[in-house]
DNA sequence: CGCCAATTAAAGCCTTGGCTACACTTGTGT
DNA sequence: ACACAAGTGTAGCCAAGGCTTTAATTGGCG
Protein backbone atom coordinates (compact mmCIF):
# COMPACT_ATOMS: atom_id res chain seq x y z
CA UNK A 1 0.00 0.00 0.00
CA UNK A 2 2.48 2.68 0.81
CA UNK A 3 5.33 1.06 -1.26
CA UNK A 4 2.48 0.82 -4.89
CA UNK A 5 3.47 -1.70 -7.21
CA UNK A 6 3.97 -0.02 -10.27
CA UNK A 7 2.61 3.05 -11.80
CA UNK A 8 -0.25 4.21 -9.93
CA UNK A 9 1.02 7.37 -7.78
CA UNK A 10 -1.20 5.98 -4.82
CA UNK A 11 -3.74 7.62 -3.07
CA UNK A 12 -1.97 8.57 0.45
CA UNK A 13 -5.43 8.78 2.89
CA UNK A 14 -4.12 11.11 5.51
CA UNK A 15 -7.79 12.25 6.78
CA UNK A 16 -6.91 13.21 10.39
CA UNK A 17 -6.34 16.81 9.16
CA UNK A 18 -10.07 17.32 7.84
CA UNK A 19 -11.67 14.74 11.05
CA UNK A 20 -9.95 17.34 12.89
CA UNK A 21 -11.71 20.39 11.40
CA UNK A 22 -14.80 18.74 11.63
CA UNK A 23 -14.38 18.55 15.23
CA UNK A 24 -13.41 21.98 15.38
CA UNK A 25 -16.82 22.40 13.50
CA UNK A 26 -19.10 20.88 16.00
CA UNK A 27 -17.54 23.09 18.62
CA UNK A 28 -17.43 26.27 17.21
CA UNK A 29 -21.68 27.18 17.50
CA UNK A 30 -21.48 26.03 21.23
CA UNK A 31 -18.27 28.34 21.74
CA UNK A 32 -20.64 31.55 20.21
CA UNK A 33 -23.48 30.84 22.20
CA UNK A 34 -21.45 30.40 25.20
CA UNK A 35 -19.48 33.64 24.67
CA UNK A 36 -22.85 35.88 23.68
CA UNK A 37 -24.20 34.07 27.11
CA UNK A 38 -21.62 35.04 29.44
CA UNK A 39 -21.48 38.89 27.11
CA UNK A 40 -24.84 39.05 28.19
CA UNK A 41 -25.05 38.01 32.05
CA UNK A 42 -22.09 40.66 32.71
CA UNK A 43 -23.96 43.31 30.72
CA UNK A 44 -27.39 42.59 31.94
CA UNK A 45 -27.26 40.26 35.20
CA UNK A 46 -28.49 37.69 33.22
CA UNK A 47 -29.37 35.70 29.67
CA UNK A 48 -32.72 35.81 27.97
CA UNK A 49 -33.69 33.41 25.26
CA UNK A 50 -34.54 36.71 23.59
CA UNK A 51 -31.21 39.02 24.15
CA UNK A 52 -29.16 35.13 22.63
CA UNK A 53 -31.26 34.99 19.41
CA UNK A 54 -31.41 38.54 18.84
CA UNK A 55 -27.48 38.98 18.92
CA UNK A 56 -26.67 35.29 17.40
CA UNK A 57 -28.97 36.74 14.60
CA UNK A 58 -31.38 33.59 14.77
CA UNK A 59 -34.60 32.86 15.79
CA UNK A 60 -35.61 32.15 19.53
CA UNK A 61 -36.84 28.51 19.18
CA UNK A 62 -32.97 28.09 17.44
CA UNK A 63 -31.31 30.20 20.06
CA UNK A 64 -33.69 27.22 22.85
CA UNK A 65 -32.05 24.85 20.91
CA UNK A 66 -28.35 25.52 20.95
CA UNK A 67 -28.84 26.45 25.18
CA UNK A 68 -30.07 23.09 25.11
CA UNK A 69 -27.49 21.54 23.68
CA UNK A 70 -25.51 23.50 26.05
CA UNK A 71 -27.01 22.36 28.99
CA UNK A 72 -26.64 18.95 27.56
CA UNK A 73 -22.92 19.46 27.59
CA UNK A 74 -22.79 20.87 31.00
CA UNK A 75 -22.12 24.54 30.17
CA UNK A 76 -25.52 26.13 31.26
CA UNK A 77 -28.38 26.07 33.29
CA UNK A 78 -32.11 27.08 33.24
CA UNK A 79 -35.47 26.63 34.64
CA UNK A 80 -38.70 26.77 31.79
CA UNK A 81 -39.78 30.81 31.57
CA UNK A 82 -36.78 31.96 33.25
CA UNK A 83 -33.02 33.00 32.53
CA UNK A 84 -30.13 31.15 30.96
CA UNK A 85 -26.71 30.29 33.40
CA UNK A 86 -23.49 29.25 32.66
CA UNK A 87 -22.46 26.67 34.67
CA UNK A 88 -18.51 26.90 35.80
CA UNK A 89 -17.57 24.86 33.09
CA UNK A 90 -19.70 27.43 30.79
CA UNK A 91 -17.97 30.62 32.27
CA UNK A 92 -14.30 29.18 31.93
CA UNK A 93 -15.26 28.08 27.78
CA UNK A 94 -16.85 31.61 27.46
CA UNK A 95 -13.58 33.44 29.38
CA UNK A 96 -10.95 30.97 27.29
CA UNK A 97 -13.24 32.26 23.80
CA UNK A 98 -13.04 35.22 24.59
CA UNK A 99 -9.14 35.96 25.53
CA UNK A 100 -8.95 33.52 22.04
CA UNK A 101 -11.02 36.03 19.80
CA UNK A 102 -8.99 39.02 21.20
CA UNK A 103 -5.45 37.28 20.57
CA UNK A 104 -6.42 36.58 17.22
CA UNK A 105 -7.96 39.83 16.50
CA UNK A 106 -5.10 41.14 17.60
CA UNK A 107 -2.73 38.79 15.47
CA UNK A 108 -5.00 39.81 12.28
CA UNK A 109 -4.44 43.92 13.10
CA UNK A 110 -0.64 43.02 13.81
CA UNK A 111 -0.10 41.38 9.82
CA UNK A 112 -1.89 44.46 8.74
CA UNK A 113 -5.34 43.54 8.28
CA UNK A 114 -7.95 46.15 9.03
CA UNK A 115 -9.26 46.43 12.52
CA UNK A 116 -13.09 46.07 10.91
CA UNK A 117 -11.97 43.08 8.82
CA UNK A 118 -10.01 41.97 11.25
CA UNK A 119 -13.19 41.58 13.92
CA UNK A 120 -14.98 39.79 10.83
CA UNK A 121 -13.02 37.34 10.17
CA UNK A 122 -11.87 36.80 13.50
CA UNK A 123 -15.40 35.57 14.48
CA UNK A 124 -14.95 32.89 11.96
CA UNK A 125 -11.47 31.99 12.12
CA UNK A 126 -10.56 32.02 16.06
CA UNK A 127 -12.56 28.49 16.71
CA UNK A 128 -10.21 26.84 14.15
CA UNK A 129 -6.84 28.04 16.02
CA UNK A 130 -4.83 25.21 17.95
CA UNK A 131 -3.59 26.04 21.45
CA UNK A 132 -0.08 25.64 19.69
CA UNK A 133 -0.98 28.03 17.12
CA UNK A 134 -2.49 30.54 19.65
CA UNK A 135 0.64 30.35 21.67
CA UNK A 136 2.53 31.40 18.70
CA UNK A 137 0.34 34.52 18.10
CA UNK A 138 0.71 35.36 21.73
CA UNK A 139 4.43 35.19 21.53
CA UNK A 140 4.45 36.89 18.22
CA UNK A 141 2.66 39.87 19.59
CA UNK A 142 4.71 40.01 22.78
CA UNK A 143 8.09 40.49 20.25
CA UNK A 144 6.41 42.95 18.46
CA UNK A 145 5.47 44.96 21.09
CA UNK A 146 8.97 44.93 22.58
CA UNK A 147 10.50 45.59 19.10
CA UNK A 148 8.15 48.16 18.53
CA UNK B 1 -35.88 50.35 20.02
CA UNK B 2 -32.53 52.08 19.54
CA UNK B 3 -33.44 54.48 22.41
CA UNK B 4 -33.91 52.65 25.20
CA UNK B 5 -36.58 54.17 27.47
CA UNK B 6 -34.63 54.22 30.71
CA UNK B 7 -32.22 51.48 32.38
CA UNK B 8 -31.97 48.61 30.36
CA UNK B 9 -28.46 48.76 28.73
CA UNK B 10 -30.10 48.07 25.55
CA UNK B 11 -29.50 44.60 23.39
CA UNK B 12 -27.62 46.23 20.28
CA UNK B 13 -28.46 43.14 17.94
CA UNK B 14 -25.37 42.44 15.02
CA UNK B 15 -25.89 39.62 13.58
CA UNK B 16 -24.53 40.56 10.69
CA UNK B 17 -20.72 39.17 11.50
CA UNK B 18 -22.35 35.72 12.36
CA UNK B 19 -24.14 34.88 9.32
CA UNK B 20 -21.64 35.69 7.36
CA UNK B 21 -19.58 33.24 9.28
CA UNK B 22 -22.30 30.94 8.48
CA UNK B 23 -21.61 32.04 5.13
CA UNK B 24 -18.05 30.44 4.95
CA UNK B 25 -19.12 27.59 6.44
CA UNK B 26 -21.46 26.47 3.90
CA UNK B 27 -18.97 26.75 1.40
CA UNK B 28 -16.28 25.38 3.26
CA UNK B 29 -16.81 21.51 2.45
CA UNK B 30 -17.26 22.47 -1.47
CA UNK B 31 -13.77 23.91 -1.22
CA UNK B 32 -12.49 20.75 0.44
CA UNK B 33 -13.78 18.98 -2.20
CA UNK B 34 -13.37 20.94 -5.31
CA UNK B 35 -9.78 21.04 -4.34
CA UNK B 36 -9.36 17.38 -3.77
CA UNK B 37 -11.05 16.60 -6.96
CA UNK B 38 -8.25 19.54 -8.72
CA UNK B 39 -5.32 17.60 -6.27
CA UNK B 40 -6.36 13.72 -7.41
CA UNK B 41 -6.99 14.96 -11.63
CA UNK B 42 -3.57 16.23 -11.51
CA UNK B 43 -1.83 13.58 -10.31
CA UNK B 44 -3.74 10.80 -11.67
CA UNK B 45 -5.54 12.10 -14.45
CA UNK B 46 -8.99 11.85 -13.60
CA UNK B 47 -10.92 11.45 -9.74
CA UNK B 48 -12.45 8.06 -8.60
CA UNK B 49 -15.13 8.24 -6.29
CA UNK B 50 -13.29 6.05 -3.80
CA UNK B 51 -9.87 8.02 -4.02
CA UNK B 52 -11.88 11.09 -2.87
CA UNK B 53 -13.51 9.66 -0.28
CA UNK B 54 -10.26 8.07 1.09
CA UNK B 55 -8.60 11.57 0.70
CA UNK B 56 -11.28 13.06 2.78
CA UNK B 57 -11.78 10.36 5.70
CA UNK B 58 -15.01 9.60 4.15
CA UNK B 59 -17.27 6.99 2.99
CA UNK B 60 -18.27 7.10 -0.67
CA UNK B 61 -21.82 7.57 -0.01
CA UNK B 62 -20.79 10.66 1.58
CA UNK B 63 -18.07 11.40 -1.16
CA UNK B 64 -21.16 10.72 -3.58
CA UNK B 65 -23.38 13.36 -2.14
CA UNK B 66 -20.32 15.65 -2.10
CA UNK B 67 -20.31 15.66 -5.49
CA UNK B 68 -23.69 15.58 -6.41
CA UNK B 69 -23.77 19.34 -4.63
CA UNK B 70 -20.34 20.78 -6.37
CA UNK B 71 -22.70 19.34 -9.75
CA UNK B 72 -25.24 21.29 -8.49
CA UNK B 73 -23.30 24.05 -7.71
CA UNK B 74 -21.54 23.78 -11.01
CA UNK B 75 -18.00 23.08 -10.36
CA UNK B 76 -18.25 19.37 -10.99
CA UNK B 77 -19.13 17.35 -13.58
CA UNK B 78 -19.61 13.13 -13.94
CA UNK B 79 -21.45 10.29 -15.60
CA UNK B 80 -22.52 7.03 -13.81
CA UNK B 81 -19.55 4.65 -13.25
CA UNK B 82 -17.06 7.34 -14.70
CA UNK B 83 -15.20 9.64 -12.86
CA UNK B 84 -15.65 12.92 -11.55
CA UNK B 85 -14.97 16.04 -13.43
CA UNK B 86 -14.45 19.84 -12.62
CA UNK B 87 -15.80 22.27 -14.91
CA UNK B 88 -13.81 25.48 -15.16
CA UNK B 89 -15.41 27.23 -12.40
CA UNK B 90 -14.63 24.38 -9.76
CA UNK B 91 -10.78 24.39 -11.33
CA UNK B 92 -10.43 27.74 -10.63
CA UNK B 93 -12.30 27.26 -7.40
CA UNK B 94 -9.54 24.87 -6.71
CA UNK B 95 -6.91 26.55 -7.26
CA UNK B 96 -8.33 29.61 -5.77
CA UNK B 97 -8.24 27.21 -2.30
CA UNK B 98 -4.92 26.09 -3.11
CA UNK B 99 -3.67 29.39 -3.15
CA UNK B 100 -4.94 30.58 -0.24
CA UNK B 101 -4.12 27.30 1.89
CA UNK B 102 -0.74 28.13 0.63
CA UNK B 103 -0.74 31.75 1.65
CA UNK B 104 -2.40 30.90 5.17
CA UNK B 105 0.30 28.08 6.00
CA UNK B 106 2.87 30.11 5.34
CA UNK B 107 1.52 33.32 7.58
CA UNK B 108 1.36 30.60 10.49
CA UNK B 109 4.65 29.67 10.04
CA UNK B 110 5.67 33.26 9.84
CA UNK B 111 4.44 34.39 12.63
CA UNK B 112 5.82 31.80 14.36
CA UNK B 113 3.45 28.04 14.18
CA UNK B 114 5.35 25.13 13.94
CA UNK B 115 5.22 23.98 10.15
CA UNK B 116 2.98 20.67 11.16
CA UNK B 117 1.12 23.01 13.22
CA UNK B 118 0.29 25.77 10.37
CA UNK B 119 -0.90 22.78 8.29
CA UNK B 120 -3.25 21.31 10.71
CA UNK B 121 -4.94 24.59 11.31
CA UNK B 122 -4.67 26.31 8.15
CA UNK B 123 -7.33 23.45 7.20
CA UNK B 124 -10.14 24.81 9.52
CA UNK B 125 -9.02 28.36 9.29
CA UNK B 126 -8.47 28.64 5.29
CA UNK B 127 -12.17 28.47 4.83
CA UNK B 128 -12.93 31.97 6.81
CA UNK B 129 -10.07 34.09 5.51
CA UNK B 130 -11.68 37.08 3.64
CA UNK B 131 -9.91 38.55 0.47
CA UNK B 132 -8.91 41.78 2.61
CA UNK B 133 -7.26 39.75 5.23
CA UNK B 134 -5.26 37.29 2.44
CA UNK B 135 -4.23 40.43 0.60
CA UNK B 136 -2.68 41.55 3.73
CA UNK B 137 -1.25 38.64 4.50
CA UNK B 138 0.30 38.33 1.02
CA UNK B 139 1.95 42.14 1.72
CA UNK B 140 3.24 40.67 5.08
CA UNK B 141 5.19 37.78 3.43
CA UNK B 142 6.35 40.00 0.84
CA UNK B 143 7.71 42.39 3.52
CA UNK B 144 9.18 39.82 5.49
CA UNK B 145 10.64 38.13 3.16
CA UNK B 146 11.99 41.45 1.91
CA UNK B 147 13.42 42.45 5.19
CA UNK B 148 14.94 39.39 6.24
C1' DC C 1 -17.95 -16.46 -22.01
C1' DG C 2 -19.31 -16.11 -17.66
C1' DC C 3 -18.41 -15.08 -13.01
C1' DC C 4 -16.66 -12.46 -9.10
C1' DA C 5 -14.51 -8.60 -6.92
C1' DA C 6 -14.28 -3.88 -6.76
C1' DT C 7 -16.56 0.39 -7.65
C1' DT C 8 -20.46 3.17 -7.76
C1' DA C 9 -25.07 4.26 -6.73
C1' DA C 10 -29.42 4.37 -3.99
C1' DA C 11 -32.09 4.35 0.05
C1' DG C 12 -32.77 5.35 4.66
C1' DC C 13 -31.23 7.07 9.31
C1' DC C 14 -28.95 10.47 12.52
C1' DT C 15 -27.49 15.11 14.26
C1' DT C 16 -26.90 19.91 13.72
C1' DG C 17 -28.63 24.22 13.04
C1' DG C 18 -31.63 26.94 10.64
C1' DC C 19 -36.84 28.14 9.97
C1' DT C 20 -42.34 28.93 10.77
C1' DA C 21 -46.44 28.23 13.17
C1' DC C 22 -48.74 27.54 17.15
C1' DA C 23 -49.39 26.90 22.32
C1' DC C 24 -48.60 28.24 26.78
C1' DT C 25 -46.65 31.17 30.83
C1' DT C 26 -45.66 35.41 32.96
C1' DG C 27 -46.53 39.42 34.62
C1' DT C 28 -48.07 44.02 33.84
C1' DG C 29 -51.60 47.45 33.31
C1' DT C 30 -56.04 48.94 33.66
C1' DA D 1 -58.96 40.54 38.84
C1' DC D 2 -58.28 39.74 34.48
C1' DA D 3 -56.99 40.44 29.84
C1' DC D 4 -53.44 40.92 26.76
C1' DA D 5 -48.65 41.54 25.13
C1' DA D 6 -44.27 39.82 25.49
C1' DG D 7 -41.46 36.08 26.24
C1' DT D 8 -40.81 30.95 26.05
C1' DG D 9 -41.56 26.55 24.76
C1' DT D 10 -42.92 22.75 21.42
C1' DA D 11 -43.74 20.61 17.09
C1' DG D 12 -42.66 19.91 12.64
C1' DC D 13 -40.16 21.12 8.31
C1' DC D 14 -35.81 21.66 5.55
C1' DA D 15 -30.87 21.16 3.91
C1' DA D 16 -26.24 19.71 4.87
C1' DG D 17 -23.15 16.36 5.84
C1' DG D 18 -22.10 12.40 8.14
C1' DC D 19 -23.22 7.10 8.47
C1' DT D 20 -24.63 1.90 7.21
C1' DT D 21 -26.88 -1.28 4.32
C1' DT D 22 -28.31 -2.94 0.01
C1' DA D 23 -28.46 -2.96 -5.01
C1' DA D 24 -26.49 -2.36 -9.47
C1' DT D 25 -22.64 -1.81 -12.84
C1' DT D 26 -18.02 -2.54 -14.56
C1' DG D 27 -14.35 -4.83 -15.80
C1' DG D 28 -10.83 -8.24 -15.32
C1' DC D 29 -9.69 -13.14 -15.14
C1' DG D 30 -10.14 -17.95 -15.29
Amino acid sequence: MTETPNETPDIAPQPERFNQARAAQAMAVLEDYAEMIGDLMDEMGEARITDIAARMGVTHPTATKAVARLKREGLAMSRPYRGVFLTEAGVALADRVRGRHRTVVDLLIAVGVPAETAELDAEGLEHYVSATSLAAFEMFLANSAARS
